[in-house]
RNA sequence: GCUGCUAUAGCUCAGCCGGUAGAGCACCUCCUUGGUAAGGAGGAGGUCGUGGGUUCGAUUCCCGCUAGCAGCUCCA
């Protein structure tokens, strides 16, 4: 064939073509089985193209075929669905001047200059946008030169500034139906793929993320190729909206905010339960592994923490105040009291590795709109540790730690942990080569011992050493950074802390600052929407209701109630004049993992009816039974 | 911090064009004494976030403040 090109394609093979043929007549030539659901065509250089485009294209003679479900198709389907919502949007507002409309991690937005948007313009433009997918409009490429294109968008001052911007001939705009926007590409082939789509939100924004600029109005959307996709999208956030730990917390009457303290959560009696419940375990935890806890003062004086560099360094974060006139701040973190514990006497080598954890509550200054329920307060409680050793006890104490580590995230339920290994920045570092590359090895080498995979950020540790850091996957996917192993070397110098060796010299000791539920009010709030307030027995403010049938038998229930709480569970009378099925609905939607039902025959024999939280009637039982399973549940933490 | 939206009973919310407020749930009392997801009746409960302005009169309109919510890397 004179002047045929070939053109490989990813999983199929050699496709020939005539001169002058497009990536479509490529497609139709490989007869792939899915090929109505190609969108674009990834080269092997790494770039998208259209179907459109003329097959000669450079770096185009390996092909792949990309689809919505490829990472590459799904951002031109967002791309392609912004275009969409642009050109209604255009439709029913003719003075809204597009802006740029890129796809983003949850779906795509695109910017207008124009006024507010209200839901019920939302609603409009959701309309027109089905119409035009039904119109299946062809999508086209237009190359052109800067004045054509300055031409074009004239009544667009934003455009005719992105144009101004660009490289003559590379400048070029897509067409579909009457609406033409300036954009590099590449799209789907037609608007009537873009089936499933639902615009989420609107939001101000600047005209390039400046607030000096003029402001823009931005609307939110996301897009499928189908509606059952979207469908199962949409189900996902009303979920994650269901389990939000703000509301939870709210309904189980954990805890509280107020106007009077911004950022500062307030435990509840309830909130304390299962505070306690998390505390009580890691208590038990850190003496099973040798650990010593302490506590220090939450206002010291400001001249500790020039010494720690704190001031230096995290001024902006901190609170300060003065006690008889004398500079005071409020501690952001622990360690500048830890090492004054530390100090308080001399230590031998022969303690270490001296392992040392305090819950300390500290207060950070953060910027008032990025405050958020427990995930992000100005008060927390971190479940911090220093554990002091020679440089020779770093691997061993890291590997303990990791193994400790895993522990503590399977008892609560985290099974999928991702680690990271961050390595020295490049500049700006304290510390000796000598000591960077021995606890460099000591946390790979105890990552690798313990056969732990792990992910490496070169130049990401900090500026006094390497760090571990661990993110647990929550049930929804997300991924919570929680616990952290810092090797540093700048606190114990600036404190100047030592220990006598072994040949009784001073040494300075290696300090390994570690968390590893990282802030307690936080974590209890991932706990929160990780079980959507359906806690294990072990951890469930009320993991028990008793619920007599009626009125004559609270006696009985309340001596059930009593009985269970001196064994140390956790258990409610539920004596309110109400109907069993009342009790039942309310003892369901408080979470509580059991339901006790007592009446006559219960009373009689000494049992009680069992109801689980999953709605499963185990009959009666022996009270004294019942006991002891449920101890064992708490027991096991299961 | 910035932008937008919001702020009415303990909670969730309604309240038109300006004439000092309403529902459901929760709470209290009474009736009902019931066997596995809402029994009935009655009652109490609000300085309409806060400070100003406009007005004869402001929960309502305007401005400031405070707080809450969402967004704030994403470059046609």
């Amino acid at each position: 064939m004179a002047g045929a090109i070939r053109v490989e394609v990813e999983g199929h093979g050699p496709v020939e073509v005539p001169a002058g043929a497009t990536f479509r007549d490529v497609l139709a030539g490989a007869a792939l089985p899915a090929a109505a659901d190609v969108l674009a065509v990834a080269t092997a250089d790494g770039r998208t193209l259209d179907l459109s485009a003329a097959a000669t294209a450079a770096g185009a003679a390996r092909v792949r075929f990309v689809t919505f479900d490829d990472e590459a198709g799904l951002d031109v389907f967002r791309h392609s669905s912004a275009h969409l919502m642009a050109q209604a949007v255009t439709g029913l507002f003719p003075n809204a001047k597009p802006t740029i409309g890129p796809v983003v991690e949850e779906g795509f937005y695109y910017d207008f200059g124009a006024d507010p948007f209200t839901p019920e313009d939302l609603e409009r433009i959701e309309a027109r946008m089905a119409e035009i997918v039904t119109q299946d409009l062809a999508v086209e490429r237009i190359e052109l030169t800067r004045d054509e294109a300055l031409g074009l968008f004239a009544d667009n001052p934003f455009k005719v500034e992105m144009i101004r911007d660009l490289p003559e001939g590379s400048i070029s705009a897509y067409r579909q139906g009457g609406f033409i926007d300036l954009c590099r590409g590449p799209h789907v082939p037609r608007t009537g793929v873009l089936r499933a789509f639902k615009l989420t939100k609107v939001a101000g924004a600047y005209w390039r993320a400046d607030a000096r600029n003029a402001q823009l109005q931005r609307i939110y959307g996301i897009s499928f190729p189908d509606a059952a996709r979207l469908a199962d999208h949409l189900r996902r956030l009303e979920e994650a909206r269901e389990r939000d730990h703000r509301r939870i917390g709210q309904e189980m009457e954990l805890f509280s905010f107020h106007d009077e303290g911004q950022g500062f959560p307030f435990w509840h009696p309830k909130g304390m339960v299962l505070r306690n419940a998390v505390v009580e375990y890691w208590r038990e935890a850190h003496r099973r592994y040798g650990y010593q806890e302490i506590q220090t003062p939450i206002i010291l004086n400001e001249a500790l923490w020039h010494t720690s560099g704190h001031w230096d360094h995290y001024r902006r974060n901190m609170y300060f105040t003065s006690i008889d006139d004398v500079p005071h701040a409020v501690k952001p973190m622990n360690c500048p009291g830890g090492l004054l514990v530390y100090k308080n006497r001399l230590h031998s080598y022969r303690e270490f590795p001296l392992k040392v954890a305090e819950l300390g509550l500290v207060h950070r200054h953060e910027l008032s709109g990025v405050l958020h329920g427990l995930f992000r307060v100005r008060a927390f409680t971190q479940d911090d540790a220093h554990i002091f050793c020679t440089p020779e006890q770093v691997r061993a104490v890291v590997e303990e730690t990791i193994g400790f580590m895993f522990e503590i995230y399977g008892t609560f339920g985290f099974r999928d942990v991702a680690v990271e290994l961050s390595t020295r920045p490049l500049v700006g570092t304290i510390g000796s080569d000598e000591n960077w590359a021995n606890a460099e090895a000591g946390l790979e080498g105890a990552l690798r011992a313990k056969a732990v995979e792990f992910k490496l950020n070169p130049g990401d540790g900090a500026f006094y050493g390497p760090k571990i850091d661990f993110h647990i996957r929550d049930c929804m996917g997300r991924s919570w950074q929680c616990g952290t192993i810092q090797v540093d070397f700048s606190m114990p110098d600036r404190f100047r802390a030592t220990y006598e060796a072994e040949d009784g010299t001073r040494k300075v000791p290696v300090m390994i600052h570690r968390a590893m539920l990282g802030s307690l009010e936080r974590f209890i709030g991932i706990l929160i929407e990780h079980h959507a307030g359906r806690f294990p027995l072990w951890l469930n403010p009320t993991g028990v209701k008793v619920l007599p049938v009626a009125d004559k038998f609270a006696d009985y229930a309340r001596h059930v109630a009593a009985t269970l709480a001196a064994a140390g569970i956790r258990a409610e009378a539920d004596l309110r004049n109400e109907k069993l099925g009342r009790k039942v609905r309310d003892a369901q939607l408080a979470h509580v993992n059991y339901q006790l039902v007592v009446g006559g025959r219960e009373a009689e024999a000494g049992t009680v009816a069992v109801r689980t939280r999953a709605g499963e009637d185990k009959g009666a039982l022996p009270l004294a039974e019942v006991v002891a399973r449920l101890k064992e549940e708490i027991a096991g933490k299961e």
